[in-house]
DNA sequence: AGCCCTTGTGACCTGGTTGTGACCGACGAC
DNA sequence: GTCGTCGGTCACAACCAGGTCACAAGGGCT
C-alpha cells in the first residue's frame, strides 16, 4: 500500500512518514503543493494524506485536480480548523475523508487503511479489430473514429463475431445466441440483420462470408 | 443514491430518513439488526447508516457481516460514545466512517455522500459535461450558464447518468438506485421523470436513449 | 383551508426495429 | 454452358420500446 504525505511542517511530515512506515506502508513525502503534484504525476498512490493549508498549490486544488482526472487515489485531508463547516467543505471538494488537527495517530492509520482497502476497479472487456472497436459495457461501436448507430440485434451480432475472434460463426449459432429460444431456423432473419450491419459498417468490409460455415470477422 | 438507516430509536430513525430524503437520497429504514440484515440481503445499498447499539443482531455484527462478504456497501457508524478508542475500534471492524452522537446533521449528509461516491467508483465531487455542470454537494445544476430548477428525483437521475459516465443505465437500475423499496418496477415512473428532466435540460439533447439498454449521457 | 409543486399513473401515440418472402446474383459441379 | 444452391438485397408490414400527455394523489408552505 503506497501513501503520499503532503505536509509543509517538516517536523510533522517526518513524524507521519515514520509512523506510517512502522505500520508497513510505503510512504513518500511532499513538502508543498507543487511537489505533491509532481509526485502524483509520477507515481500511483493508494492514499494521499493531504494538509489543507499548503504553500504553493493549495491543498484544495490538489484535491480538485485528483477529482478532475478521476484518479483512483483516495484523499485523506488534514486541517487545522476543526469546525463542522470546514469538514463539510472538505468532503464536498472530493476528499474521501477528513481529519482535524490535533488528531490521534492511531486514528489516522485506521482511516488511511480503511481508504486503501477497496481502491481497485475491474476493467470491462472490449474488442478492437483494425479501425473498429466495440465496448459492450458502454454499448458503443466505433469505426474509423465515427460512432455507429447500431440496433440491439446488430450490436449483439457484431459482438458475437468479434468475441469469436475470426472463427466462423454459423447462422444457427447466431440464432441460438443472439435470438431467444423461439428462433425459427428456416427464416432469413440472420441474413437480413447481417446485411443491415454490413451496410452500417461501411467499407472496407469487416464481415466475411464463409460458404456453408457462416460469418466471421475478416483479416486485419 | 440509496441509503439504509439502521437505528432502533424510532423517533431518530424517522428524523434521519426524513432529512436524508430531503437531500434527494432514497432511504429505507430498519429498526433493529435483524431487519437490517433482511434489507441488506434483499437490496443493494450505497451506504448504511448504522447505529452501533442495536437490539437483536448488534451493529458490530452487521458491520462484520458486510465486511465478510466484501460488500460494496459502505458503513457509516453512529455511536453514543465519542472517544477516540471507540472510533478506532469501529473502523477496525470494517466501518468506513464513524460519527459520534450528538452529531451535526449536515456533516452526516456530507459524510454519507462522500462514502457513496467511493462505493461506485472514485468520482469527482461535481460533474461537467459540455455546457452542463452538476454539483451534488451543493445540489446545483447549471446548463449554459442558467441554473436549472430540478426536483429531487430529476436531480438524482441526472446525477446517476453523469456518474455512469456514458454507460447506459437501465430503467431497473435507476429504479433500484434512485427510488426506494416502495418503487413498483412495472410502472412508467422512470419514463416520466426522464421526460420531465429532458424538458428542463432543453436543447441540444443531453440524454440519449439506447434501445433495450436504458439511458445515457450523450456524446460531447 | 387553499395553493402549488412534485411525483406516480395509465391511456394513447409514434417511429425505429425486426421479421418475412420474393427476387436476384454468384459460384461450383457437371 | 447450364443448372442448382446458397447467400445478398429489397420493400413492406407488424410490433413494441419508448415518448407524450393529462390528471390525480400527496405533502409542504403560506
Amino acid at each position: 500500500m503506497r501513501v503520499l504525505v503532503v505536509e509543509d511542517h517538516e517536523r510533522l511530515a517526518r513524524a507521519l512518514a515514520y509512523g506510517l512506515r512502522q505500520e508497513g506502508l510505503a510512504v513518500d513525502v511532499a513538502l508543498d503543493g507543487d511537489e505533491a503534484m509532481a509526485h502524483l504525476g509520477a507515481n500511483r498512490y493508494d492514499v494521499v494524506v493531504l494538509d489543507r493549508d499548503l504553500p504553493g498549490v493549495h491543498g484544495d486544488d490538489v484535491c480538485r485536480a485528483l477529482a478532475a482526472e478521476r484518479s483512483e487515489t483516495r484523499v485523506l485531508m488534514l486541517t487545522a480548523a476543526g469546525s463542522v463547516k470546514d469538514r463539510v467543505e472538505g468532503l464536498g471538494l472530493g476528499a474521501d475523508d477528513y481529519l482535524a488537527k490535533p488528531f490521534d495517530f492511531a486514528e489516522l492509520v485506521a482511516r488511511a487503511r480503511a481508504l486503501a482497502r477497496r481502491s481497485t476497479s475491474p476493467l470491462p472487456p472490449s474488442f478492437e479489430h483494425g479501425d473498429l472497436s466495440l465496448d459492450p459495457s458502454m454499448r458503443v461501436a466505433v469505426r474509423a473514429g465515427r460512432r455507429l448507430a447500431l440496433t440491439p440485434k446488430e450490436f449483439a451480432v457484431l459482438e458475437h463475431l468479434l468475441a469469436a475472434g475470426g472463427r466462423p460463426v454459423s447462422a444457427e449459432e447466431l440464432l441460438e445466441r443472439v435470438w431467444d429460444e423461439a428462433a425459427d431456423p428456416f427464416t432469413t432473419t440472420v441474413k437480413a440483420t447481417v446485411n443491415r450491419l454490413r451496410a452500417k459498417l461501411g467499407d472496407p468490409p469487416v464481415i466475411d462470408t464463409v460458404r456453408e460455415s457462416g460469418y466471421r470477422i475478416g483479416g486485419p
